[in-house]
DNA sequence: TCTCTAAATTAGAATTATTCTAATTTAGTG
DNA sequence: CACTAAATTAGAATAATTCTAATTTAGAGA
């Protein structure tokens, strides 16, 4: 109680999951959530470990992204960049991108309406739409 | 004459550019233009260069596949892969991205409507629309 | 509470796509 | 035809990520 509510939900998802509570799992949590929406690469997860001292491996920070991510807790979100951003807004979403400064941001759903789509080749099923707003300064 | 309008269209574009014709450039151009329209990998292309037996590194291939995008002979395109594509159709467009085969086909411009989109944020320029339609099998 | 086992963590090596370096070759201007 | 900037190349370097194999730990069950 008291606790932050993204982070209480957060450790919810994660004992609804297979996967267990251990240190590393709850610290980088408490890192990922503590401040609501918002996007990451591995690295950055990896300075905020730094910083604060906690002992979670690169390998493990790379493990746990992924496996949050398999486990509806993370989404991830492949833009114009040579690394894999992570978002936990996992809600169908879309988002800009700045060239400029490599950073992503939140489009809400509503805010793009797409009337007209193409049919989905034969044989195939819709998996997902992105529309990425690519800017720049 | 005789030849191929997408090869000839795509040599005369490298004539106006600053870039010279090399014996390199005008067989990864018969490579990547024979077909019209196509979405290809840097290593997709190394492999038909060996099939054919031409003597291009893996270096000029990656060279010229982005001196070519930066001199609108090509396009590229970031997916949910690992790989950076590069497509032949150079004129605003979206994709299709099957998640099961990793193959990137084209969505024609008009077969996506936006009929609404976000303001861009205070103090940049909107550079593309980019349109993902994820399927898989 | 104690044991046990599968899961998790880790350091470091491996991998993969791509870019860089520095030496050699070549296009095409003059 | 010579010259020079550009292009090509092999191989090294880089950067992000994944793998390996050894150690540690969570948490189920006695």
């Amino acid at each position: 109680m008291g606790d932050n509510k993204f982070i209480n939900k957060a450790i919810n998802m994660l004992k609804k999951s297979p996967l267990k509570l251990t240190n590393q799992r709850l610290q980088l949590i408490e890192i990922l959530f503590k401040n609501g929406n918002c996007h990451f690469t591995a690295e950055d997860v990896h300075k905020e470990v730094e910083s604060k001292s906690y002992k979670i491996s690169l390998a493990t920070i790379y493990n746990c992204l992924n496996q949050f991510t398999s486990h509806g807790l993370l989404k991830s979100v492949k833009v114009s960049s040579d690394k894999i951003y992570f978002d936990t807004n996992t809600d169908s979403h879309h988002h800009f991108f700045c060239r400029s400064s490599d950073e992503l941001t939140d489009i809400l759903l509503d805010d793009v309406i797409i009337s007209s789509m193409p049919n989905i080749p034969k044989g195939k099923k819709l998996d997902s739409v992105e529309v990425v707003v690519n800017i720049k300064d």
